[in-house]
RNA sequence: GCCGGAGUGGCGGAAUUGGCAGACGCACCGGACUUAAAAUCCGGCGAACCGCGAGGCUCGUACCGGUUCGACCCCGGUCUCCGGCACCA
């Protein structure tokens, strides 16, 4: 071994032991102290620990360490998001059960942790896969259920026919399956529902409270919710006798009406076309459309396909006749399925328009004339001013939304209304490995819920995995033949399961709580924790997890139960982890392993390197050399430690006066200053990585010390590397706890209290600052501290240096910037 | 297409938010130690030009322009890259 380097693997053990039996990392139960509640997005255990994990748990690890040392009680908890398909694939492929392959993997991915040297608190520990976890699960969709928020639906859904589910709208990316990429097709089946847009609103509107979240992630959230203003109004149709109703963003263009359009599944073409000369073309066009939407849909943008269906409908502003059509581009599930076509200032309709050879007539006037409105190259969206509209004209298009949107009211013809984006949330999947969906069905009383008191519904064991057809629940007589709750007449049991999104938006409210059997959380206990004061994860999960996560939230505080109405009081999205400008996957092959960097430099290095690479938010590109860097490093602080402390071991830090050396000084500044800027990078501005170079800052200025002093002052040295240690502490916890040892302190170095700083010892008397010549530095200058501006000016004007740095040019005007610098402005020859 | 974000040395990245651009690290170069190498310690390191030299001088934060005594930072425009949404009426 080599004498220059510490043993890591020996260390780093040793420590890993010692906390283990101490329990150090065990969350007190002290309402009075100040808390913090810490949590990084917990994973799906896949088997092991990926480098994003590991960047995810350090940002978490260095920040929990750290808010110990300033004194607060803090809740830095793990778990696993321990449902899902991985785990039924493995029982399928390799015929072990999912639960026994998902338990192991948690073992191993919890001595990672572990290895890692994370300061999680396991004796709150919870998979989402744990009866007593999903039991709660459960509960709270009864509650939904009971509030009819949860409902069952006849309705097309998404379908992967890869993983035999359906999937929700949110996991269906660029038209495949959000897992593997198969083209997603439609189905009719009957579903469970989420009622997450009756929380629209109030999803949209608390975004402004989260003041410590990025606004990217708000935007993207306000973006998915996608809230439109506009109106309804009626259509008559010509010799039918409903109305039509449409909605519209753009009341102000009621007047440039040309056609309207349904969507095809609307529920009037049926009714409006059957005995007609259109039935069998609009029966062949809908075969068509369900065919198209069955192959590839990502491929960018499909063909508007139509077709007129012989009736017509009537403006309610004007009268006029306009011919109905049916069209793909028209959805039934957004507005009202049905859609007032005006080509001149709807980039669609004039699409649309253009390709049937439709009207177009223009009634926003941009005032432009480069814009030929009686021949329109494209549909004009802008603002402008009404033309063609009767009594609106000349109004602004702005005011003329609101007076057209009057009208339609005072004539009972239509009123405002606001549409989302956002639809409910079906969470049904046909999968074994998910949380019973705790709903039993009986012929006399229809869907009826468990007893909460027989909660949890289990999984069953007796399964077949076969990977065809149908849930492998199905296989279960036992599980799905029950007794009604209600009249105890034979009944069957739902055999979907829920989707895993649920399972994960609530566990945050558990940990505060994490082994109560009797509820799912004391109120005390959620009180005293919640909200969580900062959350560490990936942007992926910028609108699913986070917005379901807000959604379960809201209705646990609806109910009385969340002790907040928002969860995560602050939010920090980790960039990604990348490998040769690429993210790190099996199929590129750049993939580092943790174990194989913990194996080779230790854990200390690898977390230190994580956070001194780049800033917690950006990218991280994987460097070898720079862990290499890293590993230097944490060499270097170990050889000048144990150097300088043979000297000072034992000594009080209260011992002796010290000298007023220079270099006595310059050390103990650059502690102060150390200290300082670690606490406030990691504090306030999760900005690690100059945390780290702020200590290499120190320890360099140590080797400096060590070079120039002539007889090294042991109390200033001792005290220095005391701080030393436990500013390095939260990076690189083994490493220093070994060191805190070495230099002969008796207690655990985790959690000893940080270290203070002497803002006057920062300071030194003189302070250099720059001469500027028209904004170029020509030279510099000491002057006391602390002078204001005049005293600036005058000190430069004193100094005698003005002649050579104006080489005789006139002098405009002086600008002394206290403390900083002094621009001269001259005037150019 | 719409909406966001970002462009700083050979590389990762700093810059107290309008005040000395390039902290810290990687790579590279030089010196010390060593029989030698590695390791370590010390020093150098944006570019062009002038000077034997100490040093001087100009340019430089994607590009063009503006505001200002002073701009990586603010404003207008352009380009490139990344991310989100994508027929949502």
């Amino acid at each position: 071994m080599d004498s220059s380097k510490y043993d890591f693997k020996a260390v780093e053990e040793k420590w890993q032991a010692r906390w283990r039996e101490a329990g150090l990392f065990r969350t007190p139960e002290d309402f009075d102290r100040e808390k913090y509640y810490l949590l990084e997005m917990f994973p799906y255990p896949s088997g092991k620990l990926h480098m994003g994990h590991v960047r995810n748990y350090s940002i978490g690890d260095v920040t929990a360490r750290f808010l110990k040392m300033k004194g607060y009680n803090v809740l830095h908890p793990m778990g696993w998001d321990a449902f899902g398909l991985p785990a039924e694939n493995a029982a399928i492929q390799h015929g072990i059960h999912p639960n026994v392959w998902t338990r192991d993997n948690i073992s191993a991915m919890r001595g990672q942790c572990e290895r890692l040297g994370l300061a999680y608190d396991w004796d709150r520990e919870v998979a989402t896969c744990d009866p007593e976890y999903y039991r709660w699960t459960q509960w709270i969709f009864i509650q939904f259920f009971k509030r009819g928020l949860a409902y069952k639906k006849k309705n097309p859904v998404n379908w992967c026919p890869s993983c035999n589910t359906v999937l929700a709208n949110e996991q269906v990316v660029e038209g495949g399956c959000e897992r593997c990429g198969t083209a997603v097709g439609k189905r009719d089946l009957d579903q469970w529902y989420l009622k997450i847009t009756d929380y629209a609103q109030r999803l949209l509107d608390d975004l402004d409270k989260l003041g410590g979240w990025p606004s990217k992630v708000k935007l993207m959230q306000r973006n998915w919710i996608g809230r439109s203003e506009g109106a309804e109004a009626d259509f008559s149709i010509k010799g039918f006798d409903k109305k039509l109703r449409i909605f519209t963003t753009r009341p102000d263009t009621l007047f440039g009406v040309t056609y309207m359009v349904l969507a095809p599944e609307h529920p009037y073409v049926k009714e409006l076309t059957d005995g007609t000369e259109y039935e069998a073309t609009v029966a062949d066009f809908l075969r068509k459309l369900q065919y198209v939407s069955d192959i590839d849909r990502s491929s960018a943008e499909i063909e508007k396909e139509g077709l007129f269906i012989g009736r017509y409908a009537v403006n309610p502003m004007n009268g006029r006749e306009v011919p109905i059509y049916i069209a793909n581009y028209v959805l039934m599930d957004y507005g009202t399925g049905a859609i007032m076509a005006v080509p001149a200032h709807d980039a669609r309709d004039f699409d649309f328009a253009v390709k049937y050879g439709l009207g177009i007539i223009p009634v926003v006037d941009p005032g432009d004339p480069d814009i030929d409105l009686d021949h329109l190259r494209e549909a004009f969206v802008a603002e402008g001013t009404m033309i063609n509209s009767g009594e609106f004209d000349g109004m602004g298009s702005r005011e003329c939304k609101e007076a057209v949107t009057r009208r339609l009211e005072d004539e009972g013809t239509g009123e405002r209304a606001v549409n989302f984006r956002l639809r409910d949330w079906l969470i049904s999947r046909q999968r074994y490995w998910g949380t019973p969906i705790p709903m039993i069905h009986c012929d006399a009383c229809g869907w009826v819920p468990e007893k909460e008191e027989n909660l949890p519904v289990l999984l069953p064991t007796d399964v077949e995995f076969t990977g065809k057809g149908e849930s492998p629940l199905t296989t279960s007589k036992s599980f799905q033949e029950t007794v009604c709750p209600i009249c105890g007449e034979p009944a069957k049991r739902e055999i979907d399961t829920m989707d895993t999104f649920l399972d994960s938006s609530w566990y945050f409210l558990r940990f505060t709580d994490a082994h109560n059997s009797g509820d799912i959380f004391s109120a005390e206990r959620a009180k005293y924790w919640m909200a969580v004061d900062q959350y560490i994860g990936g942007v992926e999960h910028a609108i699913l997890h986070l917005l379901y996560a807000r959604f379960f939230t809201k209705f646990l505080y609806d109910i009385g139960r969340s002790p907040t109405g928002e969860p995560f009081e602050n939010l920090l999205t980790q960039g990604m982890v990348l490998k040769d400008g690429a993210k790190m996957s099996k199929s590129l092959g750049n993939v580092v392993s943790p174990d194989e960097i913990i194996g080779r430099y230790g854990a200390d290095t690898a977390r230190l390197f994580i956070l001194f690479a780049s800033p917690p938010e950006k990218e991280l590109e994987w460097s070898d050399r720079g862990v290499e860097g890293s590993y230097r490093f944490l060499n270097r602080v170990w050889r000048i430690v144990t150097e300088l402390s043979n000297e000072t071991v034992g000594l009080s830090l209260d011992a002796g006066a010290t000298t007023g050396a220079p270099e006595y000084r310059e050390l103990d500044r650059a502690r102060n200053r150390a200290i300082k800027k670690v606490a406030r990078d990691i504090g306030e501005r999760f900005n690690f990585n100059t945390a780290i170079s702020a200590i290499m800052e120190f320890v360099n200025a140590l080797y400096r010390y060590r070079e120039v002093a002539r007889e090294p002052d042991v109390t200033l040295v001792r005290r220095a590397i005391t701080d030393l240690i436990l500013l390095l502490s939260p990076f690189a916890p083994h490493i220093c706890e070994e060191m805190w040892e070495l230099t002969g302190h008796d207690s655990a170095l985790y959690g000893a209290p940080w270290p203070e700083y002497d803002e006057s010892a920062l300071m030194s008397s003189e302070v250099e600052i720059a001469l500027q010549v028209n904004g170029r530095v020509k030279g510099r200058l000491s002057v006391v501290q602390g002078l204001n501006a005049a005293g600036l000016e005058a000190a430069v004007r004193d100094s005698g240096l003005l002649d050579q740095l104006t080489a005789g040019r006139e002098i405009v005007k002086i600008i002394p910037v206290p403390g900083r610098l002094v621009n001269i402005v001259v005037k150019e020859r």
